[in-house]
DNA sequence: CAATAAAATTAATCAAATCTAAATATTTTT
DNA sequence: AAAAATATTTAGATTTGATTAATTTTATTG
């Protein structure tokens, strides 16, 4: 059996290592992620090397290993079903479902989940517009840009809100600004000034901390 | 917070104490239950009574206090609600909803059984014929036999399904012997022999075993 | 009622996952 | 390139919940 501890060490390298591809994971990167101590970590990827979940050499960081990025994605995709069945079938506000999936993920059955998935019509994204991987492992990937970096002009659709600030994610829903909205930058103010977006038929005025946690499709 | 352990604990002492009302739960017992060593149960049972959870004296057995029956109380009303989800409206099969049960209970916040309770009209029973505690800690209480000491003739509806053997409860599933099915014995053959019985207009012979896992409601 | 069997407890360990403090590598800065 | 700062690892301890083996207490029985 995989520890909850062993699941969330390697989802948690998997979000890492896809914010920067291009290098290993480092220790600290992951203790800061999971809010333990850097020595925990080292303790732990020992053990997933010698699980083989991860390729680790000291003081070089860690990358997961096929076996170890198969894991990591269907416990995401665990996560991010049980997310979709929250809110489309529970009806739970949007800030409310990352923590409960958070949990509950380690502890579903693949039934629960394959009936869930069922009642849902085989969802391919979750509430924030995260990818739903798919059972054998594949996950869509698209180009995205966070709205504070888009000039004005031009219409885009909200590919994924950022799931990390639960109280930012209550006002979002409040401002119904939710993936697949049709969204338009009206006026962008200089030095990380106020949005003014335009979308569902009225305009609005957002700041631009609240626009780099909102991210648009391009192309 | 109280461990998943310290919560299994309760609960199946809580179970054995239902079982058995005048005596005190004896660790052999709880060690039975819950597939552990006799050691293991000393040792959780100093704890727990530490924790003012069980009154305990060694050699003596134990007895939940106040305290500790009303956590056990939760954790089963948790458990029989997930249980009645599962099954009303992810048409789990009934072997299958204990085992899932047992996991989810622990790590399902308050929010999610609010909402399920809800969903489901806040029902008084689970698909087994258990009583649903209710948030306060109430349960229902009734007089009820298992079929296989009834004597053949008046009507009875079944109140409750044994929830140990999950094949017996596939079986039973399969044969439409489920909770308020009305039921009258025909026939009962001498020692521990078959048990003609007629319901939903027809009927069937079922064996004493078989018969001994169902209750049915008295007076 | 003493001998035996059964039940319960104690003692000593183990494993997973964590921590702090100290030591060692690596990176950055001057 | 040496000094300082930062990152990482090692060493040792802790907690929870489990184990086995040995011992003690209680219950049974001839």
């Amino acid at each position: 059996m995989i520890s909850q501890a062993v699941q969330d060490y390697l989802k948690s390298i998997y979000k890492l290592q896809q914010e920067n591809p291009d290098d290993s994971v480092s220790t600290t990167d992951i203790a800061k992620d999971l809010d333990v101590s850097g020595a925990s970590v080292t303790g732990m990827i020992k053990r997933l090397d010698t699980m083989g979940m991860v390729d680790y050499s000291s003081y070089k960081g860690v990358k997961l290993t096929e076996k170890g990025e198969k894991v990591a994605l269907e416990i995401i995709r665990f996560h991010r079903l049980i997310e979709t069945y929250l809110k489309e079938m529970l009806g739970f506000p949007l800030d409310k479902i990352h923590d409960e999936a958070c949990r509950l993920e380690h502890h579903i059955s693949e039934e629960f989940i394959e009936r869930i998935n069922k009642l849902l019509g085989e969802p391919k994204f979750d509430p924030h517009g995260h990818p739903i991987p798919s059972k054998d492992g594949t996950i869509i990937e698209y180009e995205e840009k966070p709205l504070s970096e888009i000039e004005p002009g031009g219409e885009y659709y909200i590919s994924r809100l950022s799931d990390t600030d639960q109280k930012l994610l209550a006002y979002l829903e409040l401002m119904n600004l939710m993936p697949n909205i049709k969204i338009k930058v009206i006026d962008k103010a200089p030095f990380k000034g106020p949005i003014t977006i335009s979308y569902n038929g009225s305009e609005k005025i957002i700041g631009n901390e609240v626009a780099s946690n909102i991210f648009v499709k391009i192309q």
